[in-house]
DNA sequence: CATCAGGGCCCTG
DNA sequence: CAGGGCCCTGAT
């Protein structure tokens, strides 16, 4: 399906704002619904019904930031559909967060103060919904992260839906409940495995309606957590990342995996991740950071991915074997 | 060649 | 609350 390029919108961002930092997440594992240069995302998405592609540019400086949102689709969007769009994709990559109380903070700890240096105004988010994200979560469990990419991109040959706009062919998700005549066996057929299930079962459970993501953003932390755990296929780990990413909680830090714990071992204490310190010892460290632990958290967890990017923190590379 | 753990969770006892 | 089962893959 090829898109139209139907219009442009210029947001604000509160200042000060990291363009690259904020839009693109290194150590998010590549999918086919986005693409990626310096100064430009691009990004397929489905809003309202419709699935639409979406190019953010750069539009603006540290200080006085903009995001030029161009929308790609068939028909031309009507005010309110665009106006619904630019506030949830506000959300999504929070675009409104202010930083300077936490950057207060930043500038007096020391792995810290260097991570907010390089990243200054960069926003934690996620760029997908509740349902897709929820479906990223079900392929990252017990799984290598390699063949957790792998799945994705079966899912979305499958079952997703072709969009080329602006020179690029990506990917969109599938609508929920579009699994619903889909087997658990042709699911298995893309090496699921057990996943299948959950994902069916997933599934039916958005087409029912049966979670409302915009009303549970409202909740408290510990409705939310509720919730979250409530849905079948989500455990501790899954909810963890669902209420930093999504739900954009950052007052929380109870769950440290293994392979995170020997990354935070080298990360926090400077020491080999190979002997990793107990998670006990790496929370009571964290939790110094208060009310912003996870942004502390999100700052130098970045800072480090971007840091491999550019060929430095080699010892990352037997970590995460990609 | 076999074995095993990997960016968990559900279910049972 | 502990522990078995789940699936497939690449590493060893």
């Amino acid at each position: 399906m090829k898109l139209k390029k139907l219009l442009s919108v210029s947001l604000k961002p509160t200042s000060p704002f990291h363009f690259d930092g904020t839009f693109y997440k290194p150590d998010h594992f590549p999918s086919p619904d986005n693409a990626w240069e310096p100064g430009t995302r691009w990004q397929t998405c489905r809003w309202k019904g419709q699935s639409i592609g979406l190019r953010f540019d750069d539009a603006g400086t540290l200080k006085s930031p903009a995001v030029r949102v161009t929308i790609f689709g068939r028909r031309r969007p009507t005010p309110a559909f665009t106006t619904s769009l630019m506030k949830e994709i506000e959300y999504r990559f929070n675009l409104k967060l202010e930083l300077k109380p936490f950057y207060r903070i930043a500038r007096d700890d020391l792995p810290l103060s260097a991570a907010v240096k390089r990243l200054n105004g960069m926003r934690p988010g996620h760029p997908n919904s509740l349902y897709e994200y929820l479906i990223i979560g079900t392929l990252l469990q017990n799984a290598p992260v390699r063949r957790s990419i792998q799945m994705m991109k079966a899912l979305l040959e499958r079952y997703g839906e072709k969009l080329e706009f602006d020179g690029k062919m990506l990917l969109a998700f599938w609508r929920p409940g579009a699994l619903k005549a889909i087997t658990e066996e042709e699911l298995r057929a893309l090496s699921l495995g057990y996943r299948a299930k959950t994902i069916k079962r997933l599934d039916a459970e958005f087409e029912q309606n049966s979670v409302d993501e915009f009303s549970l953003r409202e909740a408290p932390y510990e409705e939310q957590r509720k919730a979250l755990l409530s849905i079948y296929g989500v455990g501790p780990a899954t909810a963890w990342y669902l209420l930093f990413d999504i739900f954009h909680r950052y007052d929380f830090f109870d769950h440290i995996s293994p392979w995170e714990q020997k990354i935070y071992t080298k990360l926090l204490l400077g020491r080999s991740p190979h002997s990793p310190a107990p998670v006990g010892t790496l929370l009571k460290r964290i939790n110094r950071y208060g009310e912003y632990r996870q942004l502390a958290i999100h700052y130098l967890w970045e800072n480090l991915w971007w840091a491999y990017h550019r060929g430095e923190e080699a010892w990352l590379a037997e970590l995460i074997k990609r």
